[in-house]
DNA sequence: AAATTTATATATACAGCGTTAACTTTACGC
DNA sequence: GCGTAAAGTTAACGCTGTATATATAAATTT
């Protein structure tokens, strides 16, 4: 018989091993510590074995799917709060784009564990920046060539805005489009 | 001593194990069995142990990398070809958009392994689809709201456009924000 | 209150993963 | 031919997700 060391004295039926799981997912998540999200190291942290994980959700995918379900449901909130009306349409727009850019920035790791896959961190490297940034290059200096042949005056800053927006929105519909939205 | 079968007739050193497992990577990808894209079965599929990889790259991730240069090699390719330069700028740059878009229908695999994370394909699955949703159906109703207020006339179609439009630009803009572009 | 059923945990095992270390084989330069 | 360097093998380690069979606690029924 063990002293009760703090509350969670410990008995056979942990009692609440769902909610265990995400929250400790959770802390992980937000100690940056995302790629230790497995399965059997968020069973370790509950203190229970990796096998009764199942007993609370029928495979990997979906633990990990109910930790995302978590963090959608910040994500909206956060959202939703920062969206607040303004007095005309333009800086509504903008309330929305700031409430999402803001929360890629206030929680980066959420944001990234939700929005990108999870394990290989790749596109962080820095082989991995040098050729997307090659690739961008490219396509910079396509968008160059046309502002040229026309003989727009612009910036290279407006260049460099132009390459981005056109990768971003491309980008960014493609992801949405294969998602299912 | 083995009758050759084939031109490869089986040697001690391979000669050419870099290139081979490149080539193996991306016959699987194409036959969108990216999901067995590990460094011991490409190794086996070259027909040689795994360890012999670690003469030709440091870790799997460098393996992946090279992969994903010579998919983006393929990408680049294919950008340029295609953004033949019309007569005026809004069709060039309309040109180079549907490139990349075509790329994405032209190739899914090849997109796909390109520009999200290799291993888990969640935002396919039903259940990720369905909360990527409902997020997306809030930002919705947020933006009707918008539009309702300012008694701007709006089809569904527009609402829905617009949606997906600051949903894509955002994501885009931030991902590639991150990846360091 | 006792018996039974159901929910929840465990122990054990399997195949696959990336990686490492020690060793063997082949090829190349002198 | 010899020595070295490159490229291969074998074997092992610790990790992963998952399946099966079993044990225990709680809930339900009798």
């Amino acid at each position: 018989m063990q002293p009760d060391e703090d509350k969670p004295q410990q008995r056979y039926h942990h009692g609440n091993v769902k909610e265990a799981l995400i929250d400790v997912a959770m802390k992980l998540i937000e100690s940056n510590e995302v790629e230790l999200l497995s399965l059997r190291r968020l069973a370790k942290e509950v203190g229970v074995t990796p096998s009764a994980v199942y007993n609370h959700f029928s495979d990997k995918n979906a633990l990990m799917l109910a930790i995302k379900i978590r963090l959608y449901d910040e994500f909206n909130k956060f959202f939703e709060s920062r969206s607040s009306r303004a007095d005309d349409p333009e800086q509504d727009l903008l309330e929305i784009c700031l409430a999402y850019y803001y929360f890629s920035q206030d929680y980066p790791s959420r944001f990234h564990f939700l929005f990108s896959s999870i394990l290989p961190m790749e596109w962080s490297t820095p082989e991995m920046v040098e050729i997307s940034c090659r690739t961008l290059v490219r396509t910079r200096k396509l968008i160059l060539d046309i502002y040229d042949k026309y003989k727009v005056p612009a910036s290279e800053e407006d260049v460099v805005n132009t390459t981005l927006l056109v990768w971003a929105q491309l980008h960014g519909m493609v992801a949405l489009k294969k998602s299912g939205s």
